[in-house]
DNA sequence: CTATTATCCTATCGGAATAGTAGGATTTAA
DNA sequence: TTAAATCCTACTATTCCGATAGGATAATAG
């Protein structure tokens, strides 16, 4: 299931490639308009910033902003800074790779193959899809 | 993320599918073979007993064994009963369909449009491939 | 210089879900 | 009749998610 943190993120990320100069635009604002908790956002926002996705501006008649062109932003980076991992297991991750406890051989591993299939799949997707593909 | 669950009910049908014939096996030695807490394991089978996967005896001689053929038991089916929905979001669900409150149009909605994709890839292997398969 | 407006940051909290446990009831075979 | 197995309900511990609180900091307007 894909958090709320997640879903947030792509629609405030959305809005902000939606305007015109990209020019600064408030945490209430989008909020508003998407129906997100304004302190939840606020979070959700700063880490978009913290990551190189948005720029901010403190003061009157600041707010946050798109630093790159939607085209240059891939799903698969968004997905993977809000969400974390894209496989289903640890295991199959390519950026976040962790070895199951109770599995003694990943080659032999049925589930292991099944959720490569399904990483490669969803992955071909996230990676192909810009901001501005789903604008 | 697969919850533990699913993996074990995963790993649990493919240690059975590789019986012989299909002769009840206990659930002590699918626990230890694959590095499962038996009790956990347990509810586990329960439940796809109760779905009409598995068959159990009770007593001496005891176990669980496969009800259909590894090739009649496709990947969406367990994954919808171990797992629940396989959609990232409620609103492009199949079979859990559930609207999101704060989105106040699915077909304007981008986070729509692009976890019915995901979804339908994700579908595409879940429904071609078999406990068969996986093996 | 000051008041206002906004982001920045850390800490916290309740609730839900996950993973696992306990313990006895029931059924079957030897 | 005893031992071996599943059946079943309830409980618990822990983690994660979504959200909130409250002040610190910075920028702008006047």
């Amino acid at each position: 299931m894909l958090s709320k943190k997640t879903k947030y993120g792509l629609k405030a990320l959305t809005f902000l490639a939606r305007q015109e100069n990209f020019s600064p635009v408030q945490i209430g604002v989008i909020s508003q308009h998407e129906n997100i908790s304004q302190k939840f956002l606020e979070s959700i926002l700063l880490t978009l910033r913290k990551n190189g996705f948005l720029g901010s501006k403190k003061g009157k008649g600041g707010g946050y902003y798109l630093l790159r062109d939607p085209k240059d932003i891939k799903m698969s980076a968004v997905m993977r800074i809000l969400e974390g991992p894209i496989a289903m297991v640890p295991c199959v991750s390519l950026n976040f790779y962790e070895k199951c406890e109770d599995c003694p051989n990943e080659k032999t591993c049925s589930v292991h193959k099944l959720m490569m299939e399904v990483r490669d799949s969803t992955l071909n997707i996230f990676n192909n899809k810009s901001l501005a593909d789903i604008i």
